[in-house]
RNA sequence: GGAGGAGUGGCCGAGUGGUUGAUGGCACCUGUCUUGAAAACAGGCAUGCGCGCAAGCGCAUCGGGGGUUCGAAUCCUCCCUCCUCCGCCA
C-alpha cells in the first residue's frame, strides 16, 4: 500500500512511477477522487457527532437536576439516525478507497532502469566458470530419470502435471541442500531459523501483497479460509503483523525452509518438463525486517548471502537488476540470480531478491519507534530466495553431469548425503 | 466436536449506562534534592484520522462486527483468540 498522503501530495510522482512499471495510472485519479469524498463526508460526519456528544452529556446532567428533557432527546434521536445513515454511507466510500490501495503496486525505487520487460533488465556481474563439457549436456529431467531419482508418472498419478517424486539419493539430496542452506544462512549470516504454517489466512495474503489481486496464483481450502503460502514470505513476513517492533533489534533477520504451493495458472506449456516449475517446490526463503534508511545496504547484504550459496556450490550464476516493467507487485527493487543450465545453454531465475520499503509493511502494519520524541513508523520489508531448493537440485544435476550419466556431488554437501 | 471461563493503554490491573480516553500500580521521560547515582518528592506520558498556516479543535478506538439507547468499556447478539475440563487424535 502507498502513503496516501504521498497519493494526495504528489500525484504525478506516483501517476509516473505507476506508468514506469506498466500499471494502471488511472488509479491515482479515481483514488483522490474518491479520496476528497471521503474527507467531505468525514468533516460532515464528525461534526455532527460533536453535537451529539455535547447534548448528549447535557442531557445527563439535566436528568440529574430532574429537568424535562423530553424534547431535546426527541431531537438526537433524529440526529442519530441520520448519523447512522451518514456512517453508512463513509463506511461504503471507504470500501472503495481501501480496494484501490490494496490494487495499487508499489512505486518503483528512483535508481530502478526504466524498462518494458525482462530484455530491459541490466545484468549486474556473474560468478563462476562454466564447465566445459566433452559431451551434449542432458537435461536435468533426463539424467533423474535416468538414475532413478525423479518420478514424474507416479507424480502424475497421485497428484497431477507439475508434481515430482523425488526417490532414493534424489530425495536424500533435496533433503541436503535445505540442510546446507540453512546452516549457511544461520551460522555463517546471523538469520533465525523460524519454521512457520504453510497454510495461511486471508489478512497474512493481503499482508504481502499476494491478495486481492493474485487469487487465481494461489491453492485455497474450500471449507476454510486458508490458502497454502506460494512462498515463505508470506507466513515469516506477517509474523510481525500488527505490531510495534523493537528498534534496537532491527534489522530482524529471519530464514525459513518451506514448501511453496502455485497454480501457475496461465503458464500452460511453459516449462512442461522437468521441475523447474511445480505447483509444489521447497525453498530456504531469507526475510529481514529494517529501518527505512538501511534497507538498501540490507538489499545488498541479502542479495550477496543468496549469492553464496551457489559459490559454494560451485554453480555459475549472474544477478539481474530488474527494470521498472519487471518488477513484482510489490517490490521497490529487485534482484533476480540466475544459475547457468547447460542444457538449455541459458541462465534461469533461481532466487529474487527484493526490497518492498514500506508497501508491506503498511498493509500488514509493521512498525517500530524512531525519532525523539519516538513514533511509530512503518519499517522496511525485505526478501529474497536463499535458494529454491528444486531448481538447485536441477542446477546440479546438469552442471555436475559426466558423461557416462552419473554425476558429482559438490564438496559442500557431501556431509550432508 | 461438547461444557465452562477470560480478552481494558508498553505491562499489571480497576471500572456494569452519563464530563471515563478510561482510577491505581509498574515501566518510561522531565524537574527538585545529590559530587554522581539511588531513594524521595513534583510534573508529564495512548493511538489513528480529519480540519487548520499555526495555536488548537473535532471524531474514532476498552479483542472484532452488528444491535439497543439521547448516550455503551459497561446491556443484547454473532464472530475471533486464549485458558480449563471432556471427547477424538499425529
Amino acid at each position: 500500500m502507498l502513503d496516501p498522503k504521498l497519493i494526495r501530495n504528489n500525484p504525478d510522482a506516483v501517476k509516473k512511477g505507476l506508468k514506469n512499471r506498466k500499471a494502471d495510472a488511472s488509479l491515482v485519479d479515481r483514488f483522490l477522487a474518491i479520496d476528497e469524498e471521503w474527507r467531505k463526508l468525514t468533516v460532515e460526519v464528525d461534526e455532527l457527532k460533536a453535537k451529539r456528544n455535547k447534548a448528549s452529556d447535557q442531557i445527563g446532567v439535566l436528568k440529574k437536576g430532574k429537568k424535562d428533557v423530553g424534547g431535546l432527546m426527541a431531537e438526537m434521536k433524529e440526529l442519530s439516525a441520520r448519523i447512522k445513515e451518514l456512517d453508512e454511507e463513509q463506511k461504503k466510500i471507504e470500501q472503495r478507497l481501501n480496494d484501490i490501495s490494496l490494487e495499487m503496486p508499489n512505486l518503483p525505487h528512483h535508481a530502478v532502469p526504466v524498462g518494458v520487460d525482462s530484455r530491459d533488465n541490466l545484468e549486474a556481474r556473474a560468478w563462476g566458470e562454466k564447465r566445459n563439457l566433452s559431451f551434449k549436456p542432458k537435461s536435468h529431467d533426463e539424467i533423474g530419470k535416468n538414475l532413478g531419482i525423479l518420478d514424474f508418472e507416479q507424480a502424475a498419478k497421485i497428484s497431477g502435471s507439475r508434481f515430482v517424486v523425488y526417490r532414493g539419493v534424489g530425495a536424500a539430496l533435496e533433503r541436503a541442500l535445505i540442510s546446507f542452506m540453512l546452516d549457511l544462512h544461520t551460522k555463517e549470516h546471523g538469520y533465525t531459523e523460524v519454521m512457520t504454517p504453510v497454510l495461511v489466512n486471508t489478512k497474512s495474503m493481503l499482508g504481502t501483497g499476494q491478495l486481492p489481486k493474485f487469487e487465481e496464483e494461489l491453492f485455497k481450502c474450500r471449507d476454510d479460509e486458508l490458502y497454502l503460502i506460494p512462498t515463505a514470505e508470506v507466513s515469516v513476513t506477517n509474523l510481525h503483523r500488527e505490531e510495534i517492533v523493537k528498534t534496537d533489534l532491527l534489522p530482524i533477520k529471519y530464514c525459513c525452509y518451506s514448501p511453496c504451493f502455485r497454480r501457475e495458472a496461465g503458464s500452460y506449456g511453459k516449462d512442461v518438463k522437468g521441475i523447474i516449475r511445480q505447483h509444489q517446490f521447497n525453498k530456504v526463503e531469507l526475510v529481514k525486517f529494517a529501518e527505512p534508511d538501511k534497507s538498501y545496504e540490507e538489499l545488498e547484504g541479502l542479495t550477496k548471502d543468496a549469492e553464496s550459496v551457489l559459490q559454494k556450490l560451485g554453480l555459475p550464476y549472474r544477478v539481474v537488476e530488474l527494470c521498472t516493467g519487471d518488477l513484482g507487485f510489490a517490490s521497490a527493487k529487485t534482484y533476480d540470480l540466475e544459475v547457468w543450465f547447460p542444457s538449455e545453454n541459458q541462465y534461469r531465475e533461481i532466487s529474487s531478491c527484493s526490497n518492498f520499503e514500506s508497501f508491506q509493511a503498511r498493509r500488514a502494519g509493521i512498525r517500530f519507534k524512531s525519532g525523539l520524541p519516538a513514533k511509530a513508523e512503518y519499517l522496511h520489508t525485505l526478501n529474497g530466495s536463499g535458494l529454491a531448493v528444486g531448481r538447485c537440485f536441477a542446477a546440479i544435476l546438469e552442471n555436475y553431469q559426466k558423461e557416462d550419466g552419473s554425476i558429482d556431488i559438490p564438496e559442500v554437501l557431501k556431509k550432508y548425503l
